[in-house]
DNA sequence: CTCTACTCCAAAATCGATTCTGTTGACAAC
DNA sequence: GTTGTCAACAGAATCGATTTTGGAGTAGAG
């Protein structure tokens, strides 16, 4: 059923249907009804490949998953997925999808996909240190917002989890429970989360007036064999740390293994905080200490976010940073008796 | 950049020029080049919107997630999304995600997706015994797929995972391991594997020439805190079950709990079987016994169907049963000495 | 009565592609 | 010389909406 021949069987022309279903003043109310009714009991309903031509709006966002690194899909993406699904159904924008197999794909995908109009804009996440996505969209000022900073000196929107104030909070914890040797276990080096962890771990060491020379940090894929890996290289060290902090829980749920074929215990002798609270993180043996972030919540503020960007708002009132919460539980060894 | 534009600046028309990049045969050789490396130098791309509106193809598939039940977003249904795009990668449609908040709602996305022709088929999962969407898309002739079986007559095509042999085999398993008292703590009732678990349940019994009355099954909410609720109430029985096979995996981790609370081992003294190998499920105490079923793959391979059903395929031919694979580890008291 | 203002609807242009139908010129066959 | 065939391109219709412009009818002011 068209347009054209919906107006032609209630007798009234194209151009007056369209304005009573769009809510224009120049038509009068009865005809409004009437058509209202019509629509209704013909199921007549506006193409929207018709109204996004003419508009030249394509009423959909895009969301570029990351590409799996390593392990297979991630909890957080999901958890954001939702979260911009439940933000979009409050707009007349649809979610388009885009997953890519490499970086390099990943970058080819969102090309096609800004080039072809297909979306109106894009949503980022797992941003890195210089991140070619942001600075191709940047330089074609196409509206986008991202999960995570970049180094890019132009502002843009974003909502960030503050990795470095997790990896601060943790290693003062860990200080404050008596360690001195303490490693960070981190994220691969070219993801800009894994940086601001980093600096959080140092800004801690600092403060606690431990020597720089004592900072300890290696990088690992985010698998949990390369979790594994690392945390053996650590242990096989002439002086072992005593506590290890991870930049994620994948990496952490490794450190455990890595300690059980160790034949030691974390929590008892070697301190474990991940990060991210994965739903694996409450089961592990010993359940993991970690920090949480509302994944789904950031989902449903960065678009509402991308969408106030979309209505011209600029990036520099766009950007928040949100602190991460710790979940003590077992695996840092600084809840003894207290659960 | 229009295709009008372009062709106006290399001196062509527009015909030509779509014709030249759409691979027609009455364009010369030499013309052909010129278009597609001044194409490539300007940056030019045909408009997806234009050029659907005169195609009449969307070129995108919808995918409906399910509904979160209870508790957050499904596991499975991130590792089929993955596999679903994998596959669409080999062919022109993208995808588009649906996502809703209730079954009511779930179904209204849906219509609305179909009926503005925004997506040319459909995805869907989580089919239930009388599924109102399934029964809608057949009786539109609206191609779709689903990952599920359903209870409706008329054909369509499918890719399930035989919850009924794996309830069967669990079973088996269970009365092979001496237990006579084993109930099945099942899904909600209106979904369609929930049935072929009881069904594979009932004949596994049945073979094995246990009385019907024997039989104990309840259904609950998929989540942890309802699985443990009826773990509960089956412990508080005269006669509590002895073994219990659950219809998912966080049904599975709800049972663990129950036992936990009422000072009793999985595993040791109760036996458990789960379904789904969730990632949690390796790190339950005790890990927990499960089926695995793979669930990319098969996104994977209902995509590729439902490309066949678009291209015209009977959906006779396209119904596939994939039996999922027994994962053993510590809850059901089975692997004791082996691992 | 005439002029203006206003309401309500219709006609036509437009968005950006694809595709059907012509048109031109070259060349061969008769 | 005429006709027919063919290659290679151009023109115009078309997809289904929205939006700009125009126009008929009515009411109120002078």
């Amino acid at each position: 059923m068209n347009l054209a021949q919906f107006a032609n069987t209630i007798g009234l022309s194209a151009s007056t249907v369209s304005r009573a279903l769009n809510g224009y003043a120049d038509v009068s109310a009865e005809t409004r009804r009437r058509v209202e009714v019509a629509a209704e009991r013909l199921g007549y309903r506006a193409s929207a490949v018709g109204r996004r031509l003419r508009t030249g709006r394509a009423e959909a966002i895009g969301f570029l998953l990351a590409p799996p690194r390593g392990s297979s899909v991630n909890f957080f993406q999901l958890e954001m997925l939702a979260g911009i699904d439940e933000a979009l159904r409050a707009t007349d924008y649809h979610l388009v999808v885009i997953t890519a197999k490499s970086e390099q794909d990943e970058f080819d995908c969102l090309r096609r996909m800004v080039e072809q109009r297909q979306v109106e804009a894009v949503l980022l996440c797992r941003t890195r240190r210089t991140d070619e996505r942001i600075i191709w969209l940047l330089r074609r000022h196409y509206p986008f917002a991202a999960v995570g900073r970049s180094e890019t000196p132009e502002p843009f929107p974003f909502l960030d989890i503050d990795h470095a104030a997790s990896a601060r909070m943790a290693c003062e914890r860990l200080i404050g429970l008596g360690h001195r040797r303490i490693a960070l276990v981190n994220t691969p080096a070219a993801l800009m989360y894994s940086a601001h962890a980093r600096q959080g771990y140092e800004q801690a060491l600092l403060a606690a007036g431990l020597r720089r020379s004592r900072a300890l940090v290696l990088h690992a894929e985010m698998t949990e064999a390369a979790g594994q890996a690392a945390v053996c290289a650590l242990l096989a060290r002439s002086a072992p740390p005593t506590a290890l902090i991870c930049g994620d829980d994948v990496l952490a749920l490794g450190a455990l293994r890595a300690l059980e074929a160790a034949g030691m215990q974390a929590g008892r002798d070697v301190a474990v905080i991940g990060c991210g609270d994965i739903p694996m993180a409450r089961f592990a043996t010993p359940p993991l200490t970690t920090f949480r972030a509302p994944f789904r919540a950031a989902g449903q503020r960065v678009t509402e976010m991308l969408v106030q960007t979309l209505a011209g708002k600029p990036a520099a009132g766009l950007q928040e940073i949100w602190t991460p919460e710790l979940v003590v539980r077992a695996s840092d060894g600084g809840a003894r008796g207290m659960q």
